[in-house]
DNA sequence: CGTGGGGTTGACTCAAGTCAATTTGGGTGG
DNA sequence: CCACCCAAATTGACTTGAGTCAACCCCACG
């Protein structure tokens, strides 16, 4: 956060976190990116990025300077299209977030994470009900908007009932029917 | 929402509202828009909007067909760039809101929206202080992630305190200061 | 002049936060 | 290789901020 916007990054491995701090040293997660997604986004209007991002394990980058990618979009109208899309697709998914922030409680929020995740992973080729996070619980409790206690307990909970097994990090989804039903659980 | 995409929305007088439903029937607003600001960008991406949005009063817009857009911005770097600078700075909105739904208490969040509404008010033109809301305490909960009831207490509350006077939709700010400090309450 | 949607207020409830004690497990240095 | 260390995770007891439910008021509109 701060620096002069230059690029956005692809990740070719690895985990990421990107966060905003609000006055004065508190701050939020506002995105996770795994392999083939994109972070960087928020420099693009402005001088210097509005995000900071953390590599939540060993990962590599491809870096993509943004002056080239005007370039290209300029000449080819594809490439303008794609562009345009992926600066769209993360309106919408944020659209998503403030929706999960703003009206659903804190099992369904934790539902939709996983579920979320799980759907992701699947994409990737990796299993769909069995992963390991790369985040704390203090991490996932900042992009749900609930303290890390909460985010424990909601684990342990989903546990007992049959939904899912936990280990610490690793995670098996038991029950992805019922999880997705959870999401639907309104205030 | 649902509508093909085609063209995206500059507000010319009035005022308006987004909302995003979720699954089955639940609605939640996103945005408020006000003389010249730029909605229907979360439709850029797909095929369709995303959003729905409703006029809170008689309104005029400018539409702005998105394929003559991208002609623009492919002739003219200058445009290219605006083009970009305005999605971006619509990434960059929603983090704000998120930060706000994430880590914020109601009392701040509420705060929050006024200063924010009276510096946009200020950037037109009409007073910081003193102005009309055009939306109901159930919009303005909804985009807040609050219940109509808390956010007319917390108007009430402020009220009392001397930091702002309210009579039904219309508000008068006496104590900026004070509003602004309010946002640095952390949870 | 009645009607109804929006707003206010009070009493009560409960989901999530806070504080605090304890466990787990990976990583490090002797 | 083992013992220790410490960050992360778990769990419990208690508190509290915001939600819920319900009664009532205000005022714009037909």
């Amino acid at each position: 956060m701060g620096d002069p916007f230059s690029a956005i990054y692809a990740v070719r491995s690895g985990f990421f976190k990107t966060t905003v701090v609000h006055e004065m040293g508190h701050e939020q997660v506002v995105g996770f990116f795994m392999c083939g997604e994109l972070f960087g986004l928020d420099g693009v209007g402005s001088a210097t990025y509005n995000c900071t991002a953390i590599a939540l394990e060993d990962s590599e980058i491809v870096v993509l300077p943004f002056a080239l990618m005007q370039d290209l979009a300029q000449e080819n109208q594809a490439m303008q299209r794609q562009l345009h899309q992926i600066l769209c697709r993360e309106i919408t998914r944020d659209h998503g977030v403030m929706m999960l922030l703003g009206s659903m409680r804190a099992e369904a929020r934790l539902a939709s994470f996983l579920v979320n995740l799980s759907a992701r992973f699947v994409r990737r080729g990796y299993s769909p009900s069995d992963f390991v996070l790369r985040m704390t619980r203090e991490e996932i409790g900042s992009y749900l908007g609930l303290k890390l206690e909460t985010v424990s307990r909601l684990f342990s909970q989903f546990q007992k009932s049959g939904l899912l097994n936990v280990q610490q990090k690793h995670v098996c989804i038991l029950d992805p029917q019922r999880l997705q039903q959870l999401l639907a659980t309104s205030t």
